[in-house]
DNA sequence: ATAGGGTTAG
């Protein structure tokens, strides 16, 4: 009987020599490289570039550790050439040392060895990774000049080099120079556009992508899931998640983590719990991104169970699991568990705090009540001069429990770590005015104008008929405008009847004293959720994404709101979710 | 015989 030859991997070609094949069979691994690395050495074939070339390259691969590895490597040459120099700028870019990378481009350059379209893309790679536009363009001239502008790969990198730093309008007029974009080029600009926060463009590039036929993968998923969050449109993320069913594509971590984050963030924590047992392979950011989803909700007990779990599984969670847990201890009054939790840290994990972990702490003892604890907490434990981050925490505490004597105090730190942020004036003057010193509101009004400090903008969106609708404060550019505000009048008379009353007081100070209870009624969360609920059956839930925080006149509003209309209202704020019905918040006012 | 572009958690 023949025996099946025995052999581990597939015979590489045999034309390739026997250490060339040695090489192609150790692969992107350490050990084995470097025995076929001695290998080289022994047997003097150390001089092949092409041997060199593919070992360094695999050097690269094999992980954070084998970049000293590679670039050991290429020092023993004396004379590299153009091959050896793009292997090692796309080894170094690769592996975080973008500075490094373009330190060889220009090495490089001076050796006088010619630039390919291999070189540009690494070097625009590094570039884009350092948001390093100045020297980017230095780049892009240099590959103008070589005539590598019509490369699809150049281009594509370019797309993300400017799209990175933030010159979108660039990086579009690239991308449409493309003849024929490849499905790498359509997920660039998407993610472009998602990254600087242009949701609904990068939605529309996805529908161009669609209508030429182009068939998205799985980068592009994560990027349209992204945007799914960031305007609450659980329709397209549905369709995303019946995508990946349909198709059989795999559900790999990254997509499933975009999946939960995605679920979690449209209001739907239990279908990302769904998809979260689904998932194969979880890594720590899997796991972090349901925990957070479950703080994000309110259910701190769940987060709480979740971590434990985790540690059983024997995962180390890392600086930014310690965020969401002690996130979602602060939103749901787990005062002990977190410190715990904070504890646990440090001594477990050997963690140092970084200033978010701190504002938790601080959040934390501060929702709870605990107003000196949490200011003794600022004093004595956190390192050095506390952050305008920890500063703001303790006086949402302050308005919170409504000593405003001591949010006044702690506001005029606030300014005086960050004397630049329009939204720390805007804090201040909201609460000179909770404590009655209206002087002082008005000159920090004066001063706002004279610096030319402007608010950051809100918006809103609401989901009707399967798309989402993006309202801003005082919108007039939606086609029903007038029909919106028209309901919104008559719904807030409704709720005067049973007992609403304007806090005039939440109202942005720079307004005059008239315009601001029309302003209040206009914010940009009550338009969204007037326009819901005029626009949608009886009883059906209205769900709105908000990216500032609430301000405490529409959290009270839109509880009236959810009696006089009989519906159940869903807010994402900035921090968590408020589920509004029959008059109560699941926040328990704690916010 | 040698080298490519995009994607995840607070």
């Amino acid at each position: 009987m023949e025996l099946p030859e025995q052999r581990p991997r597939p015979p590489p070609s045999s034309r390739h020599s026997p250490t060339y094949r040695a090489l192609l069979a150790a692969g992107p691994r350490l050990r084995p490289l470097k025995q076929v690395h001695a290998r080289l050495v022994v047997s003097g074939l150390y001089r092949s570039r092409p041997l060199l070339t593919k070992l360094l390259t695999f050097a690269g691969d094999a992980g954070p550790s084998a970049a000293s590895y590679a670039r050991l490597l290429f020092n023993a040459v004396t004379d590299p050439d153009a091959f050896l120099f793009n292997s090692l700028i796309r080894v170094s870019s690769k592996s975080g040392l973008s500075a490094e990378a373009l330190l060889f481009y220009r090495r490089m350059w001076m050796a006088g060895l010619p630039r390919s379209n291999y070189t540009f893309t690494s070097v625009i790679k590094a570039c884009a990774d350092l948001s390093a536009l100045r020297v980017g363009r230095v780049v892009h001239s240099h590959l103008l000049v070589d005539g590598f502008d019509s490369d699809c790969y150049v281009q594509t990198a370019l797309v993300a080099l400017y799209g990175k730093s933030g010159d979108i309008f660039v990086a579009r007029k690239i991308f449409d120079r493309i003849p024929s974009p490849s499905l790498v080029a359509w997920n660039t600009m998407i993610s472009v556009y998602e990254q600087n926060g242009l949701t609904q463009e990068a939605i529309r590039v996805f529908h161009m992508m669609k209508d030429v036929k182009v068939e998205p993968d799985s980068a592009t998923l994560v990027s349209l899931l992204s945007a799914c969050c960031h305007v609450g449109d659980l329709h397209l993320g549905k369709w995303v998640r019946n995508y990946v069913a349909d198709r059989g594509l795999d559900l790999n971590v990254i997509l499933g983590t975009s999946l939960i984050n995605m679920y979690a963030r449209c209001g739907q924590v239990h279908k990302a719990r769904e998809v979260f047992d689904e998932l194969p392979n979880r890594n720590v950011i899997a796991w972090t991104a349901m925990i957070s989803g479950y703080g994000m909700h309110g259910h701190g007990d769940q987060a709480m169970e979740l971590f434990r779990q985790m540690r059983r599984c024997g995962l180390v969670p890392n600086d930014v699991t310690f965020v969401a847990i002690l996130s979602a201890c602060a939103h749901s009054g787990l005062v002990s568990e977190g410190q715990e939790v904070f504890e646990c840290m440090k001594l477990d994990y050997g963690l140092v705090p970084r200033e978010e972990h701190y504002v938790c702490m601080v959040d934390m003892l501060g929702r709870a009540g605990f107003l000196d604890e949490a200011l003794q907490f600022i004093h004595n434990s956190v390192p050095g001069v506390p952050g305008p981050a920890v500063w703001t925490a303790m006086l949402g505490a302050c308005k919170m429990h409504r000593d405003f004597d001591l949010g006044v105090k702690v506001a005029e730190q606030l300014l005086a770590v960050d004397p630049e942020n329009p939204g720390h004036y805007v804090l201040l003057s909201n609460i000179y005015a909770l404590a009655g010193r209206m002087g002082r509101v008005e000159s920090v009004r004066d001063i706002m104008i004279h610096r030319g400090l402007k608010k950051q903008i809100g918006y809103s969106s609401v989901e009707v008929d399967n798309a989402a609708h993006v309202f801003h404060m005082g919108d007039t550019s939606h086609p029903q405008t007038m029909a919106i505000y028209h309901f919104l009048e008559q719904l807030i008379r409704k709720m005067r009847e049973v007992g609403y009353a304007p806090e005039i007081d939440s109202v942005m100070h720079e307004l005059e004293e008239e315009e601001r209870e029309f302003a209040l009624r206009f914010h940009s969360e009550k338009l969204a959720i007037a326009f819901g609920i005029m626009s949608t059956r009886d009883g059906a839930l209205i769900r709105v994404v908000k990216n500032l925080r609430m301000c405490d006149d529409c959290h009270t509003a839109i509880k009236f709101m959810s009696v006089v209309a009989s519906r159940e209202i869903s807010v994402r704020d900035k921090h968590r979710f408020h589920h509004f019905k029959d008059g109560l918040c699941s926040c328990q006012d704690f916010w």
